[in-house]
DNA sequence: TTGAAACAGGACTATTTTTGTCCGGTTGCG
DNA sequence: CGCAACCGGACAAAAATAGTCCTGTTTCAA
């Protein structure tokens, strides 16, 4: 599991879409503007999501992106995926370049426990969920001072000891 | 939060001096040997895992590696950050680096949530436990056809659902 | 029909991180 | 003393990340 900024970006720019009337043709100049995210990698980006069937690209004059499901049957799962591929916390499991200790080693089983339990928070996140708390970039530069935006996947009932330390 | 090699080359040197009695020193040069690691890079790794208080060094002849603390006490997450340093599974909170949106921003905090269930169950994994389950990687090459070693952390009550395409 | 506007896609580059290697120094033992 | 081991920093190779750029191709509309 890699979570680069390409993935980052990736759902900055869906937010984009998604806070805009459903079915709006946006182009990637403006939603990179939005965001602030160099526009010729957020190109790269888009062309992977439009292949993972999330976005619908149009060219030519009057074209753009479009988002082709409703934001709330996105998860950012499947967006980070369409980005970066099948993901892996660790070389441990990636089909050919598996290593070769593979079924005697008890670290891998732990790491596939952690890959999971992301995995766990991903999918249950949506790009609606998302988009509602979001204050997207251009606005942020004359808010900072707000307090930090919280998710919690269901309804909130956690050690909340890890935490804390980004309270402080 | 990287999960590098160096991490897990920690843990498997860990490992190694677990599955021996208490106390007893041993050379890097075995422990690389034994785990099949590059002596050199085991050296620095193990560097970190003292001035982290894992492990004591001794040199001179004679000389070598002991555990500090029994491997009951020492949980995978002290270990990965004893080499990693500060974990972050993303650029949001890393102090200083930290991004210009920081407070207006959902991803953050979809992002620490993730982070958290990962240092969840990296520190509910103790090198004890771990130790139990595996096997070093000389051995392992001689039995490969043993299934997958899973590691649940507590009394397994989980979906499942994303660990089966690990099994199949 | 022509031209400009927008994305597609691949090749390329720059930067950073990871994964090590090397070697002279230091410490401890006999 | 002299060897055996780790220490610690500088260095180097390789891989991954983070972009850039340029040549299409499609579409719209004058
Ligand atoms: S954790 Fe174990 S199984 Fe996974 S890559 Fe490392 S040695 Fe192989
Ligand atoms: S996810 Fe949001 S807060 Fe975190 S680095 Fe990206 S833009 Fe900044």
């Amino acid at each position: 599991m890699q979570i680069t900024r390409a993935s980052e970006y990736a759902m900055l720019g869906l937010l984009a879409l998604a806070r805009r009337p459903m079915g709006e043709v946006v182009m990637l100049d403006v939603v990179a503007r939005e965001e602030d995210i160099p526009v010729s990698f957020l190109g790269k980006i888009f062309q992977s999501l439009a292949r993972g069937k999330l976005v619908k690209s149009s060219r030519g004059s009057g074209g753009g992106f479009m988002l082709v499901r409703s934001p709330e049957t996105i998860t950012a799962l499947e967006v980070i995926e369409a980005v970066e591929g099948p993901v892996s916390l660790t070389r441990c499991l990636d089909e050919d370049t598996g290593c070769e200790h593979a079924g005697g080693c008890a670290l891998c089983g732990l790491f596939a426990e952690a890959q999971d339990r992301v995995k766990e928070v991903f999918s249950s996140a949506t790009v609606a969920q998302l988009s509602g708390r979001h204050i997207p970039g251009g606005m942020v530069r004359q808010a900072r001072q707000r307090e930090r935006i919280v998710f919690r996947p269901q309804r909130a009932a956690k050690p909340a000891a890890l935490t804390e330390k980004n309270a402080a």
